[in-house]
DNA sequence: TTGATATATACCGAGCGTCGGTATATGTTT
DNA sequence: AAACATATACCGACGCTCGGTATATATCAA
């Protein structure tokens, strides 16, 4: 079967630990700084989201710190997950194109 | 609030009507065809989406006709669905963008 | 002629992911 | 003392899609 789409902050979260491991709060700043302010994580999402891809394993636990006596638990991306993030990015880019197109031949057919 | 953000349907949907007024049946092969077979619009998901696409003003009926003895029922963007089409393309872009780019500059980490 | 496939619309329950709120806990700033 | 930032985590509600079903006509194959 073909591989389900993925739904915004979930690509996000993967975004964010395509550039090295992050703990949950760090991505949360992360991603709002990559998309501009626009998606805010909430804590639901993100742990929720965090739990669901170490299962399928496109996630993993990296390290686990403390920093000013508050546990700081690090997520990395596995092979699969960057594999699958590759693949997400490719069709997101993909669609966009075809939008895009679209849009662009039709931009003057007002009332037409 | 900013926009939320939408879901691939949804996406295909509007834009399939972006090259012009499409009935419901002709919009899921033209989703199929550019999506490169991958998005197969269900009877559910089509409707329902073009319902609430309509109570957002992003898609509007444009006529029907009777085919073969059969209702063919047309849709069309209207201006907020083609800025809100444009919006989104430009997200998606973005998006796909930030990932590649971070996925590339980390491509030779594994095992670092 | 019976069944399968394509065209074409539409409803419905189930499931999944996100949202929004809440809880807990520590350190810093006002 | 209160507010805010850091940091984790759970929970009910909500929205969109999925998968199935229903209805109806036309064509094509067994």
């Amino acid at each position: 079967m073909p591989i389900k789409s993925m739904h915004e902050p979930t690509f996000m979260i993967l975004t964010a630990l395509a550039s090295g491991p992050q703990h949950g709060y760090g991505i949360v700043n992360d991603v709002s700084g990559i998309s501009g302010g626009r998606v805010k994580l909430r804590a639901g999402t993100l742990y929720t989201a965090l739990d669901r891809l170490r299962a399928d394993g496109l996630v993993e636990l990296d390290r686990e710190e403390i920093a000013d006596s508050r546990l700081r638990r690090y997520y990395r991306l596995t092979a699969a997950g960057s594999e699958r993030l590759a693949e997400e990015a490719a069709r997101l880019r993909g669609n966009a194109r075809v939008a895009m197109m679209r849009l662009q031949s039709n931009s003057g057919m007002a009332g037409a």
